[in-house]
DNA sequence: CAGTGGTCTAGACCACTAC
DNA sequence: TAGTGGTCTAGACCACTGA
């Protein structure tokens, strides 16, 4: 039987989209630059617009495109580089970090914080809103969990109300002298009041680093921060004690 | 006008679908089980095959849902901790480690792994090619980037060949005597080799983490390794010297 | 207001798995 | 071969932005 075809991996349009995309934008595209819109796009390329808009989507996973409704698509730049690791002026409380305390209440946290703090599921502890702009952009939003045996001398700022009542936290904590910590990386996804505060929609990949802060051996506070994961790249270590994060890295496919 | 419909926030069918279904999946199934078919649940929700899949597509992303072509849709067991931190026995080449060598060649780093390396952008290295098993599965592929300055004792090995040669490499690096790391975490999509490594489609979401190994003030190595960030949790620090993973741990919404 | 990306539909066909 | 998820189409309308 004549098989002249011998092609035995028929590429996805979407995919071979994505790699002509990916070039074209090295090649003629600069920082910042707004591409055509999807439905012309994807008339170019001759392919449906949903077709077109997958291509996009792994691209802006990727962090090489932004698209902002009402607004078009445009070439990102590199990721930043955030510090996340274990940097002692990193700790919560500390001076000049990004990080912006919002405000302050007692609640509940989620079952698994609960099980990380070692308080019981319906304990209310000390919570605090964290966010944290590098660079004039919002890369993260925080919620630490602060069990009220951890800061004992916290009833006199328990009158302060919002940012203020924040910040009494978090200079509790850091008067406890911290000692180390635990950190998990994983994906997530934005709820509707992270992405708010990220600037993003609902639903958006975000990397959601979890903290185990450690004082007297025990665990004195657990942080659980969501990263935006198309605009970060997350450094830990800085072992070598001097770099701190460069943002003139670039990926290479 | 009667204007009844106060509603504001029209939320997305997709978005709402994947909270009842988050709903669904911590009440009425357990791990492992196989849901419906797609085209039977969009129907029973009366919703576009299209609009449930992007339920499911997020609910995948957050790892509690794995789907198979030809196979189904099975709830996912609860992520998986890998440990990427500085526990000594982890460098490269060290015993006991989940990694196993595939092979090694010589070959130009991508620019990104030159410029970190601080060698030429057409200078060759050594290029080791690992995987990671843990608990049976696949979580991991990797790209270690040695160059021959590192490791000028390897003319000796560099006759054998695949996972041999591989494994000359490690021990020769392993023999340097490390003495620290440095590690960056983002968000990436597999590409086709590491699509087939770890056992995903093309495009698969994976957390990309680039580690610096020093040795004697200089960079000796760089690895670049993709893990599945569908089934894995990195951990980071272990501070306290003493926990490995736990694989109990369920991430709250 | 016009133009953008975001959501949604109702189909179709393909690639893969397992029986 | 039957059934699954993966890809793709050609439309439609909505929510948002900025002039």
């Amino acid at each position: 039987m004549g098989t002249t075809q011998l092609e035995t991996v028929p590429e996805p349009k979407y995919w071979h989209l994505k790699t002509v995309l990916a070039e074209a934008l090295d090649s003629e595209f600069t920082v910042g630059e707004i591409l055509p819109n999807e439905r012309e796009l994807a008339a170019r390329f001759g392919v449906a617009r949903a077709t077109l808009r997958q291509a996009l989507e792994q691209l802006e996973l990727e962090g090489r495109l932004q698209r902002r409704r009402g607004v078009g698509t445009t070439v990102a730049p590199p990721r930043m580089g955030v510090s996340v690791g274990s940097a002692q002026d990193r700790w919560p409380g500390a001076a000049g970090d990004d990080w912006e305390a919002a405000d302050s209440a007692l609640s509940v946290p989620p079952a698994s914080v609960a099980r990380l703090l070692g308080t019981e599921t319906d304990e209310t502890v000390h919570t605090v809103r964290r966010s944290r702009v590098t660079g004039g952009h919002p890369v993260a939003a925080e919620l630490l969990y602060v069990p009220g045996g951890s800061v004992p001398e916290l009833a006199a700022v328990d009158v302060a109300a919002g940012p203020a009542r924040a910040r009494g936290v978090l200079r509790e904590l850091h008067a406890l002298g911290l000692e180390s910590e635990d950190q998990t990386v994983e994906l997530g996804s934005a709820r509707a009041d992270e992405a708010k505060q990220l600037d993003r929609l609902p639903g958006a990949p975000v990397l959601v680093v979890t903290t185990r802060y450690f004082a007297h051996g025990r665990t004195a506070a657990v942080s659980v921060a969501t990263y935006r994961a198309d605009t970060c790249r997350l450094t830990f270590g800085d072992s070598g004690g001097v770099r701190i994060h460069e943002d003139q890295e670039r990926q290479a496919s």
